[in-house]
DNA sequence: ACTTAAATTTGCCTAATGCGCAAAATTGCT
DNA sequence: AGCAATTTTGCGCATTAGGCAAATTTAAGT
């Protein structure tokens, strides 16, 4: 199933949304095309997953060694946004952000995903607060941030991504900026 | 247009997803099947376009009469989401979310419709503002408020409608709550 | 009212799609 | 090896997406 969402995100790349058919797609990873539908309802859903990638829960348990128990939660997301948003995945929703300006039927797609991290960092939150923080408290919270940060993954605020060697890079300026808007409101 | 997205949303509640194809939603709407492929792209996308209402940029123009000069932003955003969010519009979100549970081909079609009143309230606030604003403050804020309003939308934390004749709603309860963290800092 | 240009709708056609079903292949376990 | 559970596949068919050109409707000018 990745391997039929990785060559359906490669072909939209190499070929655009146009230039394949789905059999092309069951071909290049080696299924038929019957199982393709059996993971995808269109071309759009699996190119969309392709671009995303699986995040395991086991860097969740890493986090929990680093915590304090007096750690924000604030702080825990921010965490966890870094943890969730490297620079490869920012650059797979770059690309995928390109495709969808082209063909508008990719949008719903690119959403989905989008909205899949901010679930799963919900989740993330809930869990790592161990139910201890008012559940309506942490949807706003993590609201906010990604409502934040759609500008920056689909490319319409610019950012210069970080590489190792450069110091200063405005991606972590932007993370900054959203976490002092939301510490001290609005 | 108008007509074949109303159809579609119609039947959708009527029958469900499953229980009618494009064939059926042109022709309650009184046109062909090849004009409703000129403007959806599938039944899901016509079904959610139909859940959804126009806001017409009238009602933004109204509310700017009634704005002093120093209104805070966030405030300017709370009077705006009450005019978008009615109870009547968010009883379709509602109607909405639940063809979503049964049928996981909606979904990203409803994170679109959402989306897009995402997108309005944010273009109606940078006008409001008059470009006064710094614009990530206002992605920020907007996307705080989507935020906490998305689990309200879809259901997901239950919350008592308001009708004209009960005092005490917790819709609006839910709203200050909102209003409180975001302008309170988390 | 009449004419003409622009926009919308439609029919026709064909490649592509979605999915139920049952058979075949693969995997996991003992 | 033997057997159960899961995954993959082929087949078939109703449905769909969209190019193209004709037909129809709408809007505008005179």
């Amino acid at each position: 199933m990745r391997a039929l969402a990785n060559a359906a995100f490669e072909l939209a790349m190499e070929q655009g949304l146009d230039g394949f058919i789905v059999d092309d797609v069951a071909g290049r990873a080696g299924y038929s095309r019957r199982t393709f539908t059996n993971y995808f309802s269109c071309k759009e859903e699996a190119v969309a997953t392709g671009a995303s990638i699986v995040n395991d829960t086991i860097e969740m348990e890493q986090m929990l060694e680093n915590l304090s128990e007096d750690t924000l939660p604030i702080d825990i997301l921010f965490q966890l946004i870094k943890m969730q948003l490297t620079v490869d995945y920012l650059k797979r929703m770059r690309e995928m952000a390109l495709i969808c300006k082209k063909h508008l039927t990719m949008e719903p797609y690119f959403l989905k995903v989008v909205r899949q991290l901010h679930v799963d960092a919900q989740e993330t939150l809930m869990k790592l607060t161990n139910g201890k923080v008012d559940e309506v408290y942490i949807q706003l919270l993590v609201g906010g941030v990604y409502g934040g940060m759609l500008p920056v993954i689909d490319g319409s605020v610019h950012i210069q991504f970080p590489d190792q060697s450069s110091s200063n890079n405005t991606f972590h300026q932007h993370l900054d900026k959203i976490y002092e808007y939301l510490k001290n409101g609005f």
